[in-house]
RNA sequence: GGGGGCGUAGUUCAGUUGGUUAGAACGCCGGCCUGUCACGCCGGAGGUCGCGGGUUCGAGUCCCGUCGCUCCCGCCA
């Protein structure tokens, strides 16, 4: 028997006339008594379905036993609806298959929580994810999903970039991200670590001579997690031989548009606008800028340098936000602790009412030029950050994000793409006490501190590019060291001394010391990438089975308690007793 | 590790200054219904108010503790 002939959210007026099959789950159910009309559901959409006791006595009697989310199989004629009865609303909506046989195929209890419902208990859908990824906004998000994988394969296949696959069990990482751990049964006592990304794996792939790599990969990182941020992740993994800036840049580009149109109809304008890290942190604070909305940060250190307003004349740098609402004390109040929380000492501010006149503790300190240059229109509010450059543009950054969003400022129609590039190398760790790599320990100081990176590392800039889109970071890449000097200056720099470089590293300075071509590449978070394209807030619902925020799987209870039997095999004792949950 | 929010029927929520029998919608069960598509109408069942302790004549409500979820900070090269 064939279970059908086509899928039901495929009917169309074309049918009409013809006798076919169709099967699928009941999505409503509307009982007469005499007619019972039934929504059935699959993959492509609804098709009514129509039981007519003079039609089908056998199929109207055994009707009423029908439930949500039973299976069912139909046959029958597709007919044409009355005019009156056409369901706009519905593609299908024309049409209704005139049921002649029904088959009860799989039962189904009333359900924990109902399809429709929104807002219903994560743990609880995670638990039943096989009934909450019915959901059309599921459904939508997989597939938005499957549909972006294959077209990056035609992307990058198109450029001959060869898929190859890396191990999932490798080392761990001296650097970044915990890594998740596996215990060797056969080297009792050692471990292996799941890949955080393949990076020196993609890096050794081009010194092999494979001058164009791609794979879409799953990293795993034991982090805390957020809205945004799961352990397991997929990336798209790309790398090249002779690396060409604008040939990388530009494929992602292509790649982005063709997703963008093929999957939801947008047309991006490449090529995206350029912006450097030192730029976007004086404009917008931050360095994965939402370009949706302007809002943007203005400098006043010159201005205020010689102000009488004390925390104005000694501060490195001055900045402000000039907001288009008039802000009330209470707003201020709540706009400081939002500051402070970002490690703002305070938060000045100039209030210009209806009138145009200006409400501020801090007015009677400024100069009739420095009121005249942040003057603003009526009903407006300035707020500044007077600190280190750094801090600044973290609070102002924060505080333009926030306020975007509250102000519904965002015009979430649009797509913003901006390539942010020339971010620092290094960054201070306080809690370290040293340097630690912005990128990775293998990205490339840009030409100019090639030489001297390391005399000033707090200025050295890496040749090394993400891609924002809507304030989010959806891919980064750089260029990499070839050179085994320059990477071991690198990893002394980074506090990694020789022997330890030898222990960690050896195989990746052996491989740059055997003909290392130059080489660069990309990676992108493909769930992130989801996520912006189908607007969704929440990164775990662009994955099938994503485990909640404490790391566990609802649904199979992972991670789980293994037999006493299994840990001694591995030569393993925990500390933590282990109890039934 | 820290902070905010939430936890009441199967689900989403309401529940006043502490006061009689804890409500609504959807879902579920029964009945009626031949053009509905959020079908409609009538009737019904369903509650350890997360858990433990305390205050009180009396606690869903107040206090302490605890557990779970979620959002954020730290962390995430």
């Amino acid at each position: 028997m064939k279970w059908r002939d086509l899928r039901c959210g495929e009917v169309r007026p074309d049918h009409v006339g013809r006798h076919l099959a169709l099967a699928g789950w009941v999505n409503t159910r509307r009982d007469h008594g005499g007619l019972v009309f039934i929504d059935l559901r699959d993959r492509a959409g609804v098709c009514q379905v129509v039981i007519n006791p003079e039609h089908a006595a056998e199929a109207h009697a055994a009707a009423h036993e029908i439930r949500n989310e039973f299976v069912l199989r139909v046959e029958g004629e597709v007919v044409r609806r009355a005019p009156e009865a056409v369901n706009p609303n519905l593609p299908t909506g024309e049409v209704e298959l005139q049921v002649e046989q029904l088959e009860i195929v799989s039962r189904c209890p009333p359900l924990p929580f109902q399809l429709d419902e929104e807002g219903v208990d994560e743990t609880l859908r995670l638990r039943y994810r096989w009934l909450d990824l019915r959901r059309e906004r599921l459904q939508r998000n997989i597939r938005l999903r499957a549909q972006m994988v294959a077209i990056i394969r035609q992307v990058m296949e198109g450029a001959e970039f060869l898929d190859i696959q890396t191990p999932i069990l490798f080392k761990p990482t001296p650097e970044g991200a915990r890594d998740f751990i596996v215990p060797s049964r056969l080297q009792k006592g050692r471990f292996y670590a799941l890949p955080q990304s393949p990076q020196i794996l993609k890096q050794l792939l081009v010194i092999a001579g494979f001058d164009r790599y791609y794979q879409i990969a799953i990293c795993f990182r034991d982090e805390d997690l957020r809205a945004d941020r799961v352990q397991e992740i997929t990336q798209l993994d790309v790398e090249m031989a002779f690396p060409d800036h604008e040939l990388i840049l530009g494929l992602m580009e292509v790649m982005c548009t063709r997703v963008w149109a093929e999957c939801i109809g947008v047309e991006l304008q490449p090529p995206f606008p350029r912006m450097t890290y030192a730029e976007a942190m004086l404009r917008y604070g931050s360095d994965k800028p939402d370009l949706r909305f302007g809002l943007e940060i203005e400098d006043a250190t010159e201005i205020t340098r010689a102000s009488q307003f004390k925390v104005f004349a000694g501060a490195p740098a001055v900045r402000y936000l000039t907001v288009p609402q008039e802000f009330s004390r209470a707003d201020l109040a709540g706009l400081e602790e939002l500051a402070k929380e970002w490690g703002a000492k305070g938060l000045a501010y100039l209030v210009y009412d209806e009138e145009g006149e200006v409400r501020s503790p801090i007015a009677k300190f400024l100069s009739e030029e420095e009121l005249a240059a942040f003057r603003a229109d009526p009903g407006s509010t300035v707020l500044f950050g007077a600190d280190e450059p750094a801090a600044v543009a973290r609070v102002l950054g924060a505080l333009r994000s926030h306020l975007g969003e509250r102000l519904g400022l965002i015009d979430e129609s649009r797509f913003e793409f901006v390539w942010i590039t020339d971010f620092p190398m290094f960054d201070w760790s306080e809690e370290d006490g040293r340097w630690a790599a912005v990128h990775h320990p293998f990205t490339r100081p840009t030409e100019e501190w090639q030489a001297r990176f390391d005399e000033d590392p707090a200025n050295a800039t890496a040749f090394a590019y993400d891609l924002i889109a809507n304030g989010n970071e959806i891919g980064g890449g750089s260029f990499r060291i070839h050179e085994p000097e320059l990477q071991a200056r690198v990893f002394d720099l980074l506090g990694i001394d020789p022997d330890e470089q030898r222990t960690r590293f050896g195989f990746l300075l052996d491989a740059l010391g055997m003909g290392a071509p130059p080489h660069g590449g990309i990676a992108f978070g493909i769930d992130r990438m989801v996520m912006v394209l189908a607007a969704e807030p929440n990164l775990r619902d662009t994955i099938a089975f994503p485990k909640n925020q404490a790391g566990v799987d609802p649904m199979s209870g992972a991670p789980s308690d293994v037999p006493a039997e299994q840990l001694d095999e591995l030569g393993i004792r925990t500390v933590v007793p282990q109890e039934p949950r």
